[in-house]
RNA sequence: GGCCACGUGGCCGAACGGUUAGGCGCGGGUCUGCAAAACCCUUUAAUCCGGUUCGACUCCGGACGUGGCCUCCA
């Protein structure tokens, strides 16, 4: 069975054919570490990975070179540094905040279900091949060294505009922002820039200073899967400039065509219908979620929706999605855990078919209506979506601080006795006691069952 | 202004040129002292206007609407 994916820089969907089947290249753009990680970046991480699950099941776990970076220098995070660590070095500030923001990210994609990636390199130990490759641009006349800074010449580059479909002149139309004046062409962007005192910096052949955006990328892609590679991927935000302007100064360097065969895009997310923005202040923090709704609520609510369509990201959706995983875990008693059932080979198809996850999700369904449980379970558990862990946090929300398990026995106890004597305005006093409680009774055949209600 | 994506039933969300996707919710029922839970049944669609076709939600064109990108946001 091929897998087949939409290709950003074609257009259209195509079979997915490696470069060498025995190593598989994927690189993906990660964090920027600056700020606690939100609901949109989640949604990479997790397409990715599915990605990610896909490919090592095709060609083998052991085969597949996962690479998704951590940017840790960025000017945004010299802001917050300088915000939050006034009397503390530049440089010890800026590790404080991009190591802790590393650390919950990480921690992050993993309670997503997600696997880490086989190398997630960080910016700030590149540098070096940073400067080997803006040191060759330069020679090579596609960059050039104007104010203390180093400028990539984008007319140099004849593709330029090419996978995010875009000419010079539109993209000259829209400009919001005034040109730089070391810039030749408006265009042009930055490869190094010169750093202020308060700014961390770097030696280098053109005077102390940091890297621009996009030359991180390049090196790192570069050093950990070569000069070409299979797969790309990141936001369709990413697509214009930063994958461009990668591309662009890439294949300059490496005096070739082509840096990857395959651009994969997610789809942007919005928030109740809006675009999440600080200004807009509806930024929803992935570690708040989490703590409403499990990770595995998180992902599934995720792949409902197919990774190039936008999503928007709701509360309801959410709780529709707790329900159907709460519906689909009332039936863990009756797997067969002696049976390991293979993922159906419709749940593969959908997958291959550019990671079709709702017709995926669609034939799950089917499974639990027709009590195929363990074809579901398996479907689950290659989605990465994983109910053991969710089974044992719903065990411990029961576990409610201020209720006494052993008083709500004893009401229990006293309002079946009532029951048994048709005493029903007393049962139905002390249910309602519960109920304010937070505690909901249900009445099973094998006796009195209770639950928190939400 | 340019480029792009999207517009499906109360809500979410797919596939497909001709055969009811699915889920959630609503409603009805079974069960229960009554509830809850569970189970069963049920309902509704394709923004608008043209075109291609024997036949279009599905292909093409247009209008309208929504959203994204257009230098540092996944």
């Amino acid at each position: 069975m091929d897998i087949f994916l939409y290709n950003s820089l074609t257009k259209q969907k195509e079979k997915f054919t490696p470069i060498e089947p025995s190593s598989i290249k994927m690189y993906v753009c990660g964090p920027t570490v600056y700020d606690e990680p939100h609901i949109g970046n989640a949604r990479p991480v997790i397409v990715f990975d599915l990605l990610f699950r896909l490919l090592r099941h095709k060609y083998g776990n052991d085969k597949v070179n996962y690479v998704r970076n951590i940017t840790d220098v960025d000017d945004k995070i010299n802001k917050i540094a300088l915000q939050k660590y006034p009397d503390l070095d530049i440089n010890k500030a800026i590790g404080q905040i991009t190591n802790k923001i590393e650390t919950i990210y990480k921690d992050t994609a993993i309670k997503l279900g997600c696997l880490a990636p086989s190398k997630e390199p960080r910016a700030t130990e590149h540098i070096t091949e940073m400067i080997n490759i803006i040191d060759s641009l330069i020679k090579n006349n596609k960059a050039y060294v104007s104010e203390g800074h180093v400028i990539f010449d984008i007319n140099s580059y004849s593709n330029y505009g090419h996978l995010s479909n875009k000419s010079k002149e539109d993209l000259l139309a829209g400009a919001r922002i005034e040109v730089a004046t070391y810039k030749r062409d408006p265009l042009d962007f930055v490869l190094w820039k010169p750093s202020a005192l308060n700014e961390p910096s770097w030696d280098s052949p053109w005077g102390r200073g940091r890297p621009g955006w996009h030359i991180e990328c390049s090196a790192m892609s570069a050093k950990y899967l070569g000069k070409v590679f299979d797969i790309h991927g990141g936001g369709i935000d990413l697509a214009f400039p930063h994958h461009e302007n990668e591309i662009a100064q890439s294949c300059s360097f490496n005096n070739n065509d082509k840096l990857a065969s395959y651009f994969i895009h997610n789809g942007s997310l919005n928030i109740e219908g809006k675009k999440m923005s600080k200004s807009a202040g509806n930024v929803t923090l992935l570690t708040e979620t989490l703590q409403s709704f499990h990770g595995s609520i998180v992902r599934l609510n995720m792949l409902r929706t197919h990774y190039r369509q936008p999503i928007d990201w709701t509360e309801r959706s959410l709780e529709q999605t707790e329900n159907v995983i709460r519906k689909w875990l009332s039936a863990e008693k009756d797997i067969n855990t002696e049976f390991n059932e293979e993922v159906p080979t419709e749940v593969y198809e959908s997958l291959f078919d550019d990671m079709n996850t709702p017709m995926a999700i669609t034939h799950m369904h089917e499974y639990f209506n027709k009590q195929e449980y363990n074809k579901l379970y398996a479907s689950l558990d290659f989605l990465g979506i994983d109910l053991k862990s969710f089974n044992d946090t719903l065990k411990k929300d029961k576990k409610i601080p201020q209720i006494n398990e052993e008083a709500i026995q004893v009401l229990i106890e006293e309002r079946n006795l009532a029951r048994a004597n048709k005493d029903y305005k007393k049962s139905d006093e002390i249910r309602n006691k519960l109920e304010i409680m937070g505690i909901r009774l249900k009445d099973m055949a094998n006796g009195t069952a209770w639950e928190q209600i939400e």
